[in-house]
RNA sequence: GCCGAUGUAGCUCAGUUGGCCAGAGCAGCUGAUUUGUAAUCUGCAGGUCGGGGGUUCGAAUCCCUUCAUCGGCUCCA
């Protein structure tokens, strides 16, 4: 006998080998159904693998992640089966589960490819093998036995992974008539997967390598019950209504013109307004913070970026010098704003009691982004970003650090980001060479951030090989509509350029001493956080932001004359108001107000004209009752102040 | 940059296997209506069918090329 026990502590006996599912079993044939894998002594297992020792079980159903990655792993191997009965002789890369469904890498082999309109028959044949309750069945194999499998097949993409694997921890998973090199977990069987859709084909590098040979990725996602995958579709239908590109467009806050260039977006009035609304936000807040404000040109001497390293590290990859007519200076547009700033610094001398010295500006820089990279204003070729860099002693960088994350912290709460993930980059110890600076400085720099994010107690991952070329960094992620991660804020700890561009201050002992920077943003740039702005609130921004505050509906044309002294009174008062006098009904002009997601609309008819009044609907919310004008203006600027300052 | 897909009016989309002057709804402009909390009615206008080249008696439709966009990959100071 062995003894199990659950996660609620309570202990129980059963016999040696008995399987995860049959323990489900035992406890109750609904949960059984309900169970997709399961953790023994916390690894995760197949239901059906039998235990042989005392264990602490834990039994994942679809809300653990362990479940779901069981299931569409599971999911991923019966979309290859299904693609070996219609295309034989095609060769699998990996198939993994990811956070919503899976995808696997194939190889059709010369001359064939699969297109879209290819899915549906994969998904019928998969429908197919799924409704004979085929059984995933795990069997540890040698190395010799595993290469000699997949040399037969002629599957070049598995005999390379096995040939890195090592020997007695290889294991296949057979389900129908498909075996494949797999770690797994699996289901007991394909019989719970029920609602099966791919959603789309896409080119991707073996091994993530551009130099290799670009094989086929198939995704799909599947779920135990077709309303799951119908409530899913639905979801991804929404998120398409928020995305930024299609909002951006419909409220008019920005556009791109082919003639002006790619990535390279245009700001129209609205979205420029909402622009500036977070700029002047952001920049009161700096003042007080102790920031200085500058202002630098868009283009410098390439010998600046010489200096910085930037020449160097992306040089080749950048939009090319252009040169002076006469003397045949070059000049590179500014990819970023940091050797401006050092050579501000070193403008004047400095004292260490000046330190540290912050210095900000919105400044816009230009880089060369891929031309397949380029995605509505999340990734641009042209964007201002909210940079700053802190000068400071040493001893001070560790609370200059921590004073900005509570800056962006702050600034998220404001504005309701509360869905963000901490990130720390650091460099890859396997690749150093492609970093400037000392080793000592690395490590430095490396533990400042480290020891700083953990006395903040922030919640972070640590991802190496993600730093910047100059220093590791912290990073603050935020997710778009369709769940993409995208970063905004960042701070950054560099020991390097202030060597390079030989910054000094005087210490109390009067020698010359190096100060350390902090790169850092809030918003990143301007272009990614309205983007992303956008598409967490749908284009319903809150009324700060908002370009438009309110608009005037008169019932009739005989109330224009008051709606128009209403619309001087409110404008004068700096509350940005329209006023739609078409000769409409009033429902007509609500739902085309509503749909421009004007935060307050304002009904003037007899009884407003009569007591100077307005009758207030809430974008979203409806009708709010009648206000004076007077109790309006304040109503509003009390709205704006309390929701900029918590 | 790479793989795949898409491109028809300001927007959302129709346009069968190539065949009469390329259609609809919304938006716009006319005119009527004067309206009380999410769509009043009438009429009009609007398109070199992304650009260029080709095949054909004939191309939105087929082929080539180019530009742009979308989904990924790679990249992201």
């Amino acid at each position: 006998m062995i003894k199990i026990t659950f996660p609620d502590g309570t202990k129980k006996e059963y016999k040696k080998g008995i399987s995860s599912l049959e323990i489900a079993e035992e406890i109750s044939p609904k949960l059984a159904k309900e169970v997709y894998a399961a953790s023994v002594n916390g690894e995760i297992r197949d239901l059906s693998r039998p235990i042989d020792t005392d264990a602490n079980l834990k039994l994942h159903k679809w809300d653990d992640e362990e479940a779901r990655h069981a299931f569409w792993h599971s999911s991923a191997h019966l979309m290859a089966e299904a693609l070996e009965a219609i295309y034989p002789g095609i060769k699998f890369g990996i198939g993994p589960a990811i956070e919503n469904g899976f995808y696997y890498d194939v190889d059709p082999g010369d001359g064939r490819a699969i297109t879209e309109a290819d899915l549906p028959a994969i998904e019928n044949k998969m429908k197919e093998f799924a409704a004979q309750n085929q059984s995933f069945i795990r069997k540890d194999v040698s190395k010799k036995e595993a290469m000699d499998l997949f040399t037969s097949k002629g599957d070049e993409y598995k005999t390379e992974l096995i040939s890195e694997l090592e020997d007695g921890t290889i294991s296949l998973y057979t389900s129908g008539n498909f075996v494949d090199l797999c770690r797994g977990p699996h289901l007991p069987s394909t019989e719970p997967i029920k609602a099966i859709k791919l959603t789309s084909v896409a080119g991707a590098y073996w091994r993530g390598d551009e130099k290799r040979r670009m094989l086929t990725r198939i995704y799909g996602i599947t779920y135990p019950k077709q309303k799951m995958l119908d409530e899913y579709l639905v979801f991804l239908e929404e998120a398409k209504r928020r995305d930024h590109r299609r909002i951006g467009k419909e409220l008019e806050l920005f556009t791109f013109s082919p003639k002006v260039g790619m990535g390279l977006p245009l700001w129209l009035p609205k979205g420029s307004d909402v622009r500036q609304h977070l700029i002047d936000f952001l920049t009161k807040i700096l003042k007080k913070r102790g920031y200085k404000i500058v202002t630098t040109p868009h283009i410098g001497n390439v010998n600046l970026y010489k200096v910085s390293g930037h020449f160097e590290k992306y040089g080749a990859s950048s939009f090319q010098p252009m040169s002076t007519p006469q003397e045949g200076e070059q000049f590179m547009l500014k990819p970023m704003n940091c050797p401006h700033h050092c050579e501000i610094y070193n403008a004047t001398p400095h004292s260490y009691k000046e330190l540290p010295l912050r210095m900000a500006e919105f400044g816009t820089v230009y880089r060369y982004e891929q031309s397949g990279e380029l995605h509505g204003l999340t990734r641009v070729r042209s964007f201002t970003q909210d940079d700053a860099h802190h000068f400071c002693r040493p001893d001070q960088l560790r609370e200059e650090f921590k004073s900005i994350i509570d800056l962006i912290l702050y600034i998220f709460k404001i504005l309701n980001f509360n869905d963000f993930t901490a990130q720390i980059s650091l460099r890859d110890p396997d690749n150093k060479e492609k970093y400037i600076g000392t080793d000592e400085n690395w490590e430095r720099a490396e533990q400042d951030i480290i020891s700083a994010a953990g006395d903040k107690n922030l919640k972070t991952t640590v991802v190496p090989g993600e730093a910047a070329f100059y220093g590791p960094k912290l990073d603050f992620m935020v997710r778009d509509a369709i769940g993409r991660k995208w970063q905004l804020g960042t701070i950054q700890v560099d020991y390097n350029l202030p060597e390079r561009f030989d910054l000094t201050y005087n210490g109390s002992d009067n020698q010359k001493h190096r100060p350390v920077m902090i790169h850092r943003t809030v918003f990143g740039s301007m272009e990614r956080f309205v983007a992303v702005l956008i598409e967490n609130t749908a284009g319903k921004l809150p009324l700060w932001l908002a370009p438009e505050k309110a608009v005037i509906l008169p019932i009739s044309d005989k109330f224009n004359d008051y709606a128009l002294k209403i619309l001087e009174i409110l404008n004068n008062s700096d509350i940005c108001t329209l006023i739609d006098d078409r000769s409409e009904k009033i429902g007509k002009k609500i739902r085309d107000n509503e749909l421009k997601r004007i935060p307050y609309l304002l009904i003037v008819g007899e009884k407003e004209a009569e007591n100077g009044s307005v009758s207030v609907r809430k974008q979203g919310e409806g009708d709010k009752g009648s206000m004076k004008i007077e109790e309006f203006v304040n109503f509003i600027n009390s709205e704006i102040k309390k929701e900029i300052e918590i």
